[in-house]
Order: structure tokens, then sequence, then C-alpha cells
DNA sequence: AATAAAATTTAGACAAATCTAAAATTTATT
DNA sequence: AATAAATTTTAGATTTGTCTAAATTTTATT
């Protein structure tokens, strides 16, 4: 079957909201669309006649089986586009939710895994979420805010946890980017500021607020 | 300013429909769209109050400046995008039209700008139609009927009138491709078939009908 | 437990893009 | 030139996704 791209948007922004509670509120979805709650409980019924969703008056809604593997195709499409802006057309991180926001609801399921072949089968976009693949299988990574991780320890950029141009011009400023290996050296009581050094250059001192916002993995033996 | 994808459909519809006569009917704009010709009158008025086009009741329909403009930048997208999806997707030419249907209505400066640089600024598709450059400049090349060509001359591919899986199957079989070089040897006046020499391969009879769908340019010396 | 506040749904309206059927206009034919 | 045929437009309806305002239900507070 096809979907809208108003559907699509629904069931992906539902998906989104689950992961923070299993139900979710007509209000919360209304805010996230951008649009009216009288909106969204219209259209829920739409897709609860559709069989994308559980829904009960008054209560939420939920995906269902099909309403997730729908989700996964968008999100699918949405990251495979993100890591093609970025890697192939070179726009940088911050210019790329828009344009994949249109892209993700070109259907053509050939499109899709000759681009994803192209790509060579990324399983993270640029901002370190995960791809799911033609399954909707996601591959995992540790991802913990650097802000209360043991110090002295070796860590590994995994994914920033917003995407303003403000921290990206920050995050060039520094050095750091995905992958990129850092040590937290000391925390400042003060303010919550803490000192890392980043790979082999001399140590810089990063704000509370930044280090809340970048996930990392421990890397194991040192 | 932003149009809708219904809109850019129309507008592109009339540029092409004008390449055959100045001012198009509403029945042909209606048979172009798949649409009736009362939904045309409705939308050529919103395009008129638009000031995309220009409309006289009962007359026809043709682009003004704007509509032009507009139309070439739309152009330029479904293109580019054909050019990325055979070359860079390894779509078959006869796969792509459908999808960069719906790309081209991707709304994005900087996209077309980084997937032209991309691809390398090319200047003609897959079918061989030129891609409009930024300011909606056509490059040209002669695209003549092999049909009634001179015999013994050499000649280049250039482009296809049209683009059936069944052409494409049947230009494979005979290593035709664009920019192929071929002869014309003898005409067959019974069934208007013609012998033809492509590249150093051992000389093929084509039909009729495909030797008018195929267009050439004549290649200077020799 | 009663009432106030917040959240959600219902009812009715609207804009966009389409449709059908009927009316108007243009073009073709006798 | 009159009439028939074809084309085009108008009028009114339909669908999709949205809205506002009022009614309903749930949750929180006294």
């Amino acid at each position: 079957m096809q979907y809208t791209i108003a559907e699509e948007n629904y069931i992906k922004s539902v998906y989104h909201l689950q992961q923070q509670s299993a139900l979710v509120a007509t209000n919360h979805l209304a805010e996230a669309l951008q649009t009216q709650p009288a909106s969204v409980t219209d259209m829920v019924k739409k897709l609860t006649g559709k069989k994308l969703v559980h829904y009960e008056r008054y209560k939420g809604v939920r995906l269902n089986a099909a309403g997730k593997r729908l989700a996964l195709q968008i999100i699918r499409k949405h990251r495979l586009w993100e890591y093609f802006l970025v890697n192939t057309l070179e726009f940088g991180w911050d210019e790329v939710h828009e344009v994949a926001e249109q892209l993700e609801h070109v259907s053509s399921a050939k499109l899709i895994e000759q681009l994803d072949r192209f790509l060579g089968h990324p399983r993270f976009d640029p901002h370190g979420d995960p791809i799911p693949d033609k399954e909707g299988k996601l591959a995992f990574r540790q991802r913990l805010p650097l802000l209360d991780q043991p110090h002295q320890k070796w860590l590994e950029i995994t994914a920033v946890g917003d995407e303003s141009p403000a921290l990206l011009e920050m995050l060039g400023h520094h050095n750091i980017q995905l992958g990129t290996r850092v040590r937290v050296l000391r925390a400042f009581s003060f303010d919550g500021s803490i000192e890392i050094s980043v790979a082999d250059q001399k140590p810089v001192t990063i704000s509370n607020q930044l280090a809340k916002t970048l996930l990392v993995k421990l890397i194991e033996h040192d």
C-alpha cells in the first residue's frame, strides 16, 4: 500500500515519541507535528482505520507491527539520504535535516536499495543515529553522555544529541567529529564544565551543556 | 515563492506542449496530465493569478517569462536526477522517469547545485535531452531522425524519441547507446527498414519505426 | 468527593485539487 | 448562414487535511 506524506509524518512522529513513553498523547503529537490536537485526533482515527496504530479514545496511540515496519522504512530512507547529503554532496550536518525530510517521502524500493549499495551500506547516519537495514534492524552502539563518564578512560564520540548550526560550529572549532577519541581529565564543580583531551591535541574546556549533548562509547582496552 | 506539486506539474506540461503549438489547449493539457478538462480550467486560472501563465478563456494558455523560468528549473531537476539514477545508481533508462518525477519536486537550491557539481555538470540526460543550466540555458545538439539521413556518412546517436523498455532492450541487443557512431548503408523501399553499420560491427537491419525514433547528428569530417 | 484544570474529542467550517453534469462558446459542416 | 459537433467553462459536489469553538472525559486540587 501507498501512504500520503501526512500519514508518513504522523507514523514517524509516533515512532519517535514512543521511545519516551509507550503510549503517545494527542498533545505531544500535536506539538511534535506543529499542528492542532483536533487535527491529530482526526488523523489518528484514519491511521487506525488503515491498521497502522492502536488507539483508544482519551488514552493515546501506539504503533502496531505494521506501523513499526513502516516507521522504520521511512527512517531508513531519511537517514540514508542524510548520509548521502553529507558524504556525497558535502552538506554540513546542520543543513541536511530539512532536505532529508522531503527526500524520505520519495517512494521507490529500487532507489533506496541502490542508494544503500552506492553508499556502502552505512550503519550510522551523520549524527550517529543507526540506519535501519532493509528488514528494519538497527545496529547498536553505546551512546552515553560524555558528562558522566569516568575520568582518564578513552572514549569515542558516537552521536550528538542535537544538531544546531551553533553546535556544529563549536565542534568544528575543537576538531571534534563522530569517531573522534577523547578523554575526560577533570570536572569543575563551579559551573559543571569539564576539561577533556581530544585525540592528541592539548586539553580543552567544554561547557556542561555541550558535555551533556555529546554521546560516547567506552573504548575497550585503553 | 514556493509552488505545489500539482502546480509544478502543470507548468512542466505547458512547457512541453508549447514546443508543438505556441498556445496550449485545455484538452491537450488534460490529456497530458491524465485529468479532466474542467480541472485544467480551474488550475489554469490559479496559475494566471500567480502570474506564471498568460490565459484567455476558450483560447488557450502559454507560459510567461516567470513560468518559463520555473519550467526550466523543474526540468533541470528532473534531468539531473535522471542522470544521477542512470550513472550513479545504475538504473536502466526505462526505470528512471517515474522516480525522477518524484525527485524533481524536492525543493532545495543547494541540493541541486551540489548534485550538479557531483555529477560533473552534465549537459545531456540519459535520453539525450539537454539539461538546463542554473540560468535555464539549454545546450544545443542536432537531433535529426536517423531515417532520413544521407547514406555512407558517419552519424552519432544523440537522443531517442521514446523510452519504452522494449526500445531499450532492442538498442542493447544491437549494441547501440547514446554516443554510438553509425552509418546508413541502404534503405529498403519495401517496408522502409534500413541497413546500418554500428561502429565497427557487421551491418544490421532496423525497422522503419526504430529508425524514426533514433535521433542523430552528422559527424563533421569523415 | 466535589470541583477546577487540563487534555481530548466532536461538530462544523475551510482551502486545495479534483470530479460530474450542465451551460456557454468556438469550430466545422451542411 | 444556420446548425451540428467539439471544446471549454461554470456550477455544485467530493476528498484530504486542516482549523476553531464547544462539548466531553480525564486528571489534579481543594
